[in-house]
DNA sequence: AACTAGATCAACCGCGCATTA
DNA sequence: ATAATGCGCGGTTGATCTAGT
């Protein structure tokens, strides 16, 4: 199957955006709504095409947008989100009003994700890099030592989740699927735990999405809709039982005796483990306004 | 002041999913 | 059941800005 292209792309213009194409998508939009984003721009009296038009307005017309620097907790929340889910910056962007995939992408890629490199952080695992060979951040010494207490919580956790997998089996299926190869909860949540993201919930590591375990999980990375999915929910709602990855940040705090914490005067590393207590999710229920 | 390299971010592109005909 | 269409997502690009020399 040939996909026809979404407009015609010798009639539309590209590159930024001026303002007076700015005023028009907006007069239009608050007078019209946007409708078929596809039809728009000729509505509108826009030589753009109806995507750019959609972009343009989701991620920087729009009145609802936050626009600034974020704030040290906005990006610290977006850190946390990361571990859970993964690059699924629209997933991110929906527990953060105001802000969008795109800015929150960005942001991941231009500041985030060199603080975790610099604090000896895999930005994709959120693991400490030494594992792979790459240690900068903390010393050796405490890293293994914590991989060891990573892996005796795991024992832990695993116990417990032989108890609490029977018990999560026993909900109801909360709503019809559409499909007959969707997921009702139950299953879902098997394969969650079953999963490597299971797995780092199991082992009290911080949650690591390669794309395969994403696949594995949901079937493809962008599956979930990112605002009312229940899967979703369901999905954090686990991480929050099984003391996810900010127990990760802080729980590290607790280990490390004062000269250990001394050994990584990064003041940035201080204040990303001072964060949250030990079971503090709530970053996860209540939005940053 | 001029140049360069790196950082930033708005915008584009291609793909996949959901919906509709 | 299938094809066509629209939309949203994540990855990438490139123009612009900024700091350093």
């Amino acid at each position: 199957m040939v996909r026809a292209p979404c407009c015609d792309k010798t009639a539309v213009k590209k590159g930024p955006w001026a303002r007076e194409e700015d005023d028009i998508l907006v007069n239009y939009i608050s007078k019209n709504g946007h409708g078929s984003w596809r039809t728009l721009p000729k509505l509108a009296g826009l030589l753009r095409c109806g995507k750019s038009c959609r972009l343009r307005w989701t991620n920087y017309l729009r009145p609802d947008i936050k626009h600034g620097p974020f704030t040290p907790e906005e990006e610290q929340l977006v850190i946390q989100l990361h571990a859970i889910l993964g690059n699924r910056w629209a997933a991110i962007a929906a527990r953060l009003p105001g802000r969008t995939d795109n800015e929150i992408k960005n942001i991941w890629n231009t500041h985030l994700r060199k603080r975790l490199i610099s604090m000896g952080l895999d930005p994709q695992t959120h693991q400490p890099s030494c594992l792979e060979g790459s240690a900068k951040g903390l010393p050796t010494s405490s890293l293994t030592r914590h991989m060891a207490q990573w892996e005796s919580a795991r024992l832990e956790a695993e116990a417990r989740l032989s108890m609490d997998s029977s018990a999560l089996l026993l909900l109801p299926s909360p709503k019809k699927t559409t499909s007959p190869n969707k997921t009702t909860y139950p299953d879902y949540i098997l394969r969650v735990w079953h999963s490597e993201v299971g797995e780092s919930f199991r082992n009290r590591k911080p949650v690591c999405f390669s794309p395969a375990s994403q696949a594995s999980v949901s079937g493809t990375t962008s599956e979930m809709a990112p605002k009312t999915d229940p899967k979703l929910d369901m999905e954090l709602s686990c991480a929050t039982r099984s003391d996810d990855c900010s127990t990760f940040y802080s729980g590290m705090t607790d280990r490390l005796s004062p000269s250990e914490m001394e050994d990584s005067s990064d003041t940035e590393l201080q204040l990303y483990f001072d964060f949250h207590g030990p079971n503090d999710m709530s970053f996860l229920e209540t939005q940053v306004n």
